[in-house]
DNA sequence: GCCAACGTTGGC
DNA sequence: GCCAACGTTGGC
């Protein structure tokens, strides 16, 4: 089992979005490297820090479950759709998705600056100035951590 | 709203 | 294949 950070915002689409849908796709990823990891390694039952940016203030919100591994992400050929690529094609959708489902919403928000303040997370790429990679891995301990972190509640 | 960092595009 | 210009991300 793999575990993974998603980048959110929240006026898109928060964790309450998805405690209230229970399930989603995840769609709207339009950057190959992140592309990469969605359709080549993220599998079914790996888990995911929920991360919420572009918002005051940053942070992981809670903690999701990968429920069915990559296809085809449609809203790339759905000329309506905010992430309409016109290159996206049946034969070559270009960009996948995933769906995810709601684990739990943390008791604390884990905000950026609590990750960037604990000296076990120093690795972790969302903490990394200029990391703007939507989809990224993440090591197993500082999975726990970050976990442990949201749950102690304050 | 600012702007640094990054990714993509396209002329050459 | 280089790289300048441009667009986007996302913390602050």
């Amino acid at each position: 089992m793999k575990y993974w950070l998603f980048k959110t915002e929240p006026d898109v689409f928060s964790i309450d979005h998805l405690k209230q849908k229970g399930i989603t796709h995840w769609e709207g990823v339009r950057n190959y490297q992140a592309r990469n990891y969605l359709r080549d390694q993220v599998k079914k039952g790996d888990l995911v820090l929920f991360y919420h940016s572009s918002t005051t203030p940053p942070g992981v919100a809670g903690i999701a479950c990968v429920c069915r591994e990559a296809y085809p992400d449609f809203t790339a050929q759905d000329p309506k759709s905010l992430y309409y690529d016109p290159k996206a094609t049946p034969e070559n959708p270009i960009w996948h998705m995933v769906d995810v489902e709601f684990v739990e919403k943390f008791p604390t928000y884990v905000s950026l600056e609590d990750l960037k303040n604990s000296a076990e997370l120093g690795g972790m790429l969302v903490c990394r100035r200029g990391m703007r990679l939507s989809i990224q891995p993440v090591i197993e301990p500082h999975f726990h951590i970050v976990k442990m972190m949201g749950t102690r509640r304050v």
